[in-house]
DNA sequence: AAGTTCTGCAACCGCGAAATT
DNA sequence: TAATTTCGCGGTTGCAGAACT
């Protein structure tokens, strides 16, 4: 593609106001109507041809982050949750490519979902010393080549907590460093709770037990669709959130369950470990 | 009900790599 | 090969709405 003269491009950007913050609506439209139409040539041109007062960079990151059809929005789910805690803990905070991994999924949101909720619910530590530029590991990984996973010990991200299912007790951040070998020994269990943890339904489920097998039917509890409204209602949220999480597909219509009979973490366990044919009945 | 604090997320910024001239 | 531009990444910020007092 041919390249604007630097005095060219300086002189056009000139031109308007650059626009900050938010996108309207209308903005949205002219960038989605541009691309859908032109598609994307050169980002720092585009706004200029789209009738848009932004620079590339952020026509770029809104189109990115999501305009594009690609983007899927909604909560993580608990296959995702794995994958970035995982990738996290193998790479560091390489956002990009564990967002690679997630079809859909952007690296801002992938960022965005680890500060937000799994920091918070891992522990994360993060001792200025320990921490690892992406850059400075790209360089790295340029000058090393094939050494990805060798990354010393003392200088990967630290997960780890006193609460934490994940790790054991930490207590002072030289013995909280992890290993890849001790990464690959995670109890896939402590996937499911700390994930539930990240959305905050962890403890509305009775500890019974049942055997889980592959169709798992939630039958409904007249008790509590009669007499407990509200607690109903939460529930039934709840429900949904795990039903996202676990990306089932064939929900019916009518609503039915029994928290009294169904041991959530058996239920994980199941699904984590590869049996893929569950399905919730409402 | 009003004020304050907290939380989640969209968006900006600076930087380095890659591409182009 | 050097200079310049564009792209993409990760860190950070600011705002809106939720939660709390």
């Amino acid at each position: 593609m041919p390249r604007v003269p630097p005095q060219q491009q300086q002189k056009s950007t000139n031109m308007k106001e650059i626009k900050k913050g938010a996108w309207s609506p209308e903005e949205d439209r002219k960038l989605r109507a541009y691309i859908i139409k032109y598609g994307i040539w050169n980002w720092s041109q585009m706004p200029i041809f789209a009738g848009l007062s932004r620079t590339g960079k952020s026509c770029r990151l809104r189109w990115v982050n999501y305009l594009s059809p690609d983007v899927k929005r909604g909560p993580f789910s608990l296959e995702e949750f794995e994958i970035v805690v995982k990738m996290y803990q193998e790479l560091g905070n390489r956002w990009s490519t564990i967002a690679a991994r997630l079809p859909g999924r952007t690296d801002n949101e992938v960022k965005n979902f680890f500060h937000t909720h799994l920091k918070k619910h891992l522990g994360l530590k993060t001792n200025a010393p320990l921490k690892i530029t992406a850059r400075r590991k790209r360089v790295d990984q340029t000058k090393e080549n094939a050494k990805t996973n060798t990354i010393k010990a003392e200088e990967r991200p630290v997960l780890g907590t006193t609460s934490s299912l994940l790790l054991p007790d930490v207590s002072s951040p030289c013995s909280s460093a992890m290993t890849c070998e001790e990464n690959q020994m995670m109890d896939v269990a402590n996937f499911s709770q700390t994930y539930l943890n990240c959305y905050n339904v962890s403890s509305l489920v009775d500890q019974s037990n049942i055997n889980v097998e592959n169709t798992v039917i939630l039958e409904s509890n007249p008790e509590i669709d009669e007499n407990i409204g509200v607690a109903d209602s939460q529930l039934r949220h709840q429900f949904d959130q795990y039903s996202h999480a676990c990306s089932i597909s064939d929900i019916g219509t009518s609503f039915n369950y029994s928290i009294d009979q169904f041991d959530m973490n058996s239920f994980w366990l199941d699904v984590i470990r590869g049996s893929d044919d569950h399905h919730f009945i409402f």
